[in-house]
RNA sequence: GCCCAUGUAGCUCAGCGGUAGAGCACUUCCUUGGUAAGGAAGAGGUCACCGGUUCAAAUCCGGUCAUGGGCUCCA
């Protein structure tokens, strides 16, 4: 005699075990025809399941988010049905539920490509439209191992295989189709529309690359057609912020064949890049860093000594001379180390912050490269703090604050941050494990920053935080990062004389705030759509004449705002204004200064912003004014 | 590296066995015009590269390289 509390406060009575549906039922025939599933005492089951004890129960329907991934985990059923129908071999392996969406990994032996994905999806259409209910059924493993046996479902045999006490499967059948899932599922394929396939792609299964490719089939679902075509349309705006695009466009850098995963920066891209670096050596400076630079190549001993060679070699460039093997150095620790080095090290030199913006190459994997987020030569703004074990929790705070306020003046203020500790295999003490895993817990705690926990995704010399952004489609990309570490600096025989006078080793920590600066400015352009702040745009203003007759006053109005620190361009083109009004406010140019022979008479110039407003005719100095108060304020 | 797709003019793309196309950009001429495209003419391509099938290949097939979407990896 269960007694059903709902969400309003209300119980209500039943004589007998009930569902969600029934209860649904009982409220009225709206709510059983929208229902999906139901929350019992915080729990999502199917909404065909007996509820038999007094329960707090809500019933989730499409305007529930769970409500919606419901539909996304049905939608990989009925992809599944689909392609049963289609291609009777295929086998089915895992089909979970993803943002926006959901995916199925099959065994299939041809190749789904664009024009299958619509066939596909026409078919799952046509099924969906039976309007057939989801029938649940539970079972136990041997029977579930019979059932996919028949069926010749290898993958699903081995997820079962891989279930701890499996006595209670639940089987999810689609007509003839059945697939096995813990649910919820939607009650009938009715709540099916509003979905899009939308790519293929392989992926090893259970994600080893050791086993087998699959061919991976992603969809998006949603509660509604609106919602879909909303989510459709966001996808192509979304395109139009696509960094490798608008680099083009704004003549910002290319790649070319002959150099995979090297950017040609072009002067425009090129500024953006020396704006960054003078504002962050600015930055560093103030917070104590000393910037160096070490050489690109460097003889391979060095990195066999310090571990590099054995582990990552076959990710380096080499190169050989006289005998000589050289690496291109694929990061910059060993050579600060080597800085760090010279002349003997007392712990009074302690902290010391050495700082480079240093070129490093990574032979990255062929198909792993991408326009500028992922390239295979790079610019990282590294920097190396070596210090005492208890200058740790100091060292990292600094710098999360640095960090912060780097990210906040780049307009970055949604950040992911994870925390990464000890591995399986690795070097140091459990004591020293533990201080410096506190001690980063601790700086992120004590900030009240809210983190990810990573076990054992840590280095294997060292604790780490890793900080990331979000690009134009939500693919997050990790920029900065914090990393103690143990070992290199006992490697490559670092060292310092303490208070007694006794030799120590120093603890170095690794890190970066924009990591890869080309990575960096792929995340800035698409976080702005090309829309640079005034302080990072490589052309702050355009003055455009009306006509010939206003070039002598343009050039003197060109050279006296590069004297005032406004990077400055004409157009004295025989082009009518708007003509060049349109190019230039494309081009995403801040400022569009507009000279006609009123302004010549009044010594002014008409300023126009690339948003479309019209700040009227002004001094120079007004205007010089103006400029300088939104590049102080980083807007 | 692996799976799938794609590679045609500077850019965006059409053509998919029978003489290489469009829009924008570019050049020249006309136009000197006040806030998002003035007009006319012209030039521009070994259809990524290598090989094969065919009387004939941008088009069909194979390989290589690159790019894109993922997977694996990411010091």
């Amino acid at each position: 005699m269960p007694a059903i509390t709902l969400p309003d406060g209300t119980t209500k009575q039943f004589e007998r075990p009930v569902t969600g549906m029934e209860i649904a039922e009982s409220i009225g025939a709206g709510l059983a025809k929208a229902t999906l599933a139901a929350r019992v005492d915080g729990e999502l089951i199917d909404a065909c399941v007996p509820i038999e004890h007094d329960a707090s129960v809500a019933l989730v329907t499409a305007k529930d988010p769970a409500g919606v991934d419901i539909i996304r985990h049905s939608c990989a059923h009925l992809l599944g049905q689909a392609l049963k129908t289609l291609y009777p071999n295929v086998q089915m392996a895992i089909g979970p539920v993803i943002e926006n969406g959901f995916y199925y990994d099959v065994a299939i032996d041809t190749s789904i490509g664009p024009e299958e994905l619509e066939t596909i999806e026409a078919r799952m259409l046509e099924l969906a439209r039976h309007d057939y209910d989801v029938v649940r059924e539970v079972v136990d493993a041997d029977q579930a191992r019979t059932v996919f046996g028949e069926r010749n479902e290898p993958y699903k045999q081995a997820i079962i295989d891989a279930i701890p006490n499996a006595d209670q499967i639940a089987l999810y059948r689609h007509e003839d189709y059945v697939d096995m899932c813990t649910g919820p599922h939607v009650p009938n394929s009715r709540h099916l529309r509003a979905f899009h396939l939308t790519s293929t792609a392989g992926a090893y299964w259970r994600g080893d690359s050791n086993n087998e490719m699959l061919t991976r089939i992603y969809g998006t679902a949603w509660a509604t057609k609106a919602e879909l075509d909303a989510h459709l349309t966001r996808l192509e705006e979304a395109k139009k912020r696509d960094h490798r695009r608008i680099g083009t466009a704004q003549d910002l850098f290319h790649l070319q064949e002959e150099a995979p995963g090297m950017v040609f920066w072009h002067d425009r891209g090129w500024q953006i890049v020396l704006t960054i670096q003078d504002y962050l050596r600015a930055r560093l400076s103030r917070a104590g860093y000393r910037e160096i630079n070490t050489p690109q190549l460097i003889d391979l001993s060095l990195w066999e000594r310090s571990g590099h060679a054995e582990k990552f070699g076959d990710d380096m460039f080499m190169t050989g001379s006289e005998d000589r093997q050289f690496a291109v150095k694929p990061m910059n620790c060993p050579a600060h180390v080597q800085v760090y080095n010279q002349g003997l090290r007392s712990y009074r030199d302690l902290p010391l912050r050495l700082a480079e913006f240093g070129s490093c190459h990574r032979n990255e994997a062929s198909g792993t490269l991408h326009g500028l987020m992922r390239v295979r030569g790079f610019t990282q703004d590294d920097a190396h703090i070596f210090c005492s074990e208890d200058q740790i929790a100091d060292e990292v705070g600094a710098f999360i604050d640095l960090l912060y306020q780097v990210y906040h003046d780049f307009g970055f203020d949604d950040v992911l941050i994870k925390l990464s500790t000890r591995p399986e295999t690795r070097v140091g003490s459990d004591a020293i494990w533990d201080r410096s895993e506190s001690a980063l817990e601790e700086c992120l705690n004590d900030k009240a920053i809210d983190f990810e926990l990573q076990p054992g995704e840590g280095a294997f010399y060292g604790p780490k935080i890793e900080f990331s952004l979000r690009d134009c489609i939500d693919r997050v990309w990790q920029l900065g990062t914090v990393q103690l570490d143990f070992s290199m600096p006992e490697r490559l025989g670092a060292s310092y004389i303490d208070a007694d006078g006794d030799r120590q080793v120093p603890v170095m920590i690794h890190r970066a705030i924009l990591g890869s600066v080309e990575r960096f400015i792929g995340v800035l352009i698409e976080h702005y759509a090309g829309w640079l702040p005034l302080w990072l745009s490589p052309v702050q203003a355009v003055v455009c004449t009306i006509t010939d007759a206003q070039r002598e006053y343009a050039e003197r109005v060109v050279e006296q705002l590069c004297d005032a620190g406004v990077r400055v361009e004409v157009d004295l083109r025989n082009e009518k204004i708007g003509y060049k009004i349109r190019e230039h406010t494309l081009e995403r140019v801040p400022y569009l200064l507009v000279i006609g022979n009123s302004e010549v008479d009044e010594e002014t110039v008409a300023v126009r912003t690339r948003e479309g407003e019209d700040a009227g005719a002004m001094g120079l100095n007004d205007f010089v004014d103006l400029f300088r108060e939104r590049i102080a304020a980083k807007h």
